[in-house]
DNA sequence: ACTATATTTCAATAATTCTTGAAGTATGGA
DNA sequence: TCCATACTTCAAGAATTATTGAAATATAGT
């Protein structure tokens, strides 16, 4: 499901990210690797409370940085890596070309439309 | 001067980028290059208010993503490459550690299926 | 000094996001 | 069924962020 890099997705992954307890989140998600962590056990983790962490869940779940599973009374959340691959690279492409960024990679002259 | 990578920065230029306006105008600046652009030039190319453009710059400038400099009764504004490549790095090591993500060395010399 | 240009700051408002207790939904076990 | 656990949704206020016209600041040229 490879998801096209427009910038409503992009600004849509930087604002998830972009909260001090959301990118704790994801960062414990992504050190959890694909099995994730049950919600409970990230609340519990990290001290957020669970009203607030599900709102944070769902504003990650939305931006497309994680996903969820149930497995018995448990929602067990994980880090999408590949979204997070794709943000990535579109700031290594869009936001990086300038200079010293990227490694002597594409000097794109070609900027058509806006995404 | 290295910036030192902790969650408060990499939060902050997060935020500052997770906004159509703001993302538009890095990324200008970044096609810009290190000469930057004069702030009016930003203005009418993107058509934003300059007070509204103004706000937006002092937010990038405060998150350390972009720098300006004065010459006559211009203000160039340019793109402050070393954070972003610190913040991509950040991101890098510390979101993308569990799986498929970038292979770190390869990182952005090439990637298939851009928009 | 005066005028025009370039940009920022102010101020008031509008819009969005965050937080959390309480109530609601769902699952599993006795 | 009843109860406990796991998690979400609701609601309403608090906090933050965004927008923009008008006023202010600064530089350049005359």
């Amino acid at each position: 499901m490879i998801r096209r890099m427009d910038s409503g997705f992009v600004v849509r992954a930087l604002g998830a990210l972009a909260h001090e307890s959301r990118l704790a989140i994801f960062r414990a998600l992504v050190v959890s690797g694909p099995p994730g962590m049950a919600a409970g056990r990230i609340s519990s983790k990290l001290r957020i409370a669970p009203s607030s962490l599900s709102f944070h869940l769902k504003d990650l779940a939305h931006a497309g940085l994680v996903q969820s599973r149930q497995e018995g009374r448990f929602i067990f959340y994980s880090a999408n890596f590949d979204a997070m691959n794709g943000l990535l690279g579109f700031l290594t492409e869009n936001c990086c070309e300038g200079s010293a960024c990227a490694p002597r990679a594409s000097r794109s002259t070609r900027h058509g439309g806006k995404s």
